[in-house]
DNA sequence: GCAAGGTTGACACAGTTCTGCTAACGTCGT
DNA sequence: ACGACGTTAGCAGAACTGTGTCAACCTTGC
């Protein structure tokens, strides 16, 4: 453990270990520009407990909804650029005209299958009888 | 032209060239649920003047931006399942500790490389002399 | 009844995403 | 000074996105 270096900073490694994201992801998550750590002054990535609360919680919606990296960049543009959040909401708002017709199951599917394709339920049958 | 089937609704080819969408993505777009079609008794898709604004205001949209169409289909998925939103909005606004040190551009810059990678900007150099 | 065009399904292929691994090189601790 | 570990850069590969194309099979218009 060598809680030497700055009493509450880890180091990547340490950081994977106790987050459950390999080093390489840790970089790549930082290259995303979601969870940026401190630098020491010779370069070393320098993870405080925020950081890795982040990267716990980060783990955690990813796999609840079944979303990843990307996606949340996404979120985070959406955030940033109120321009965007207003164009995309506008235009998902603006439905054609008829507002029932709308089965709200196939974009759903269609964005959940994405990650995991096997995704059996046995309900949603035809019961054709 | 043919204006025969419905008075106002065109078949795929049709509605393919003056939205600019190719047949092929138009049943893309589709299979996203995105922009669905009615559809006629024998199974044609038939657009009319509705999705036909909606395909071209997509198209504007996704090319304004330089989002692509699962951006568009995850931003409906935050629509419709408030959880979600709420999750990935949370998570976004909790920053670390500090919220001075974010430099507003590096997932920017992330998420807009992601189609477009020739953003040469000039600046950033050395200055070895 | 036949050509034009619609439908689904599949193969293909470039570009992205997410990950691992290796290389070349700098840093830290003893 | 040496080994463990960090840094960046790049190759690699599986899965997904966005498109085109082709096959096999219906529909429609004349």
């Amino acid at each position: 453990m060598s809680t030497q270096h700055g009493l509450t900073s880890l180091t990547i490694q340490e950081a994977a270990e106790i987050t459950g994201w390999s080093a390489r992801m840790l970089r790549y998550i930082e290259s995303a520009g979601l969870v940026e750590p401190d630098r020491s002054v010779s370069g070393y990535r320098l993870y405080g407990p925020g950081h890795l609360q982040r990267l716990r919680t980060l783990k955690d919606l990813l796999g609840t909804y079944d979303i990843g990296l990307s996606d949340v960049g996404f979120a985070a543009r959406l955030q940033a650029e109120p321009g965007l959040r207003a164009a995309v909401d506008g235009w998902l708002t603006t439905e054609p005209e008829r507002p029932q017709d709308v089965p709200p199951a196939s974009w759903l599917r269609w964005e959940q299958d994405k990650h995991q394709k096997l995704l059996n339920q046995p309900s949603l049958e035809k019961e054709i009888a």
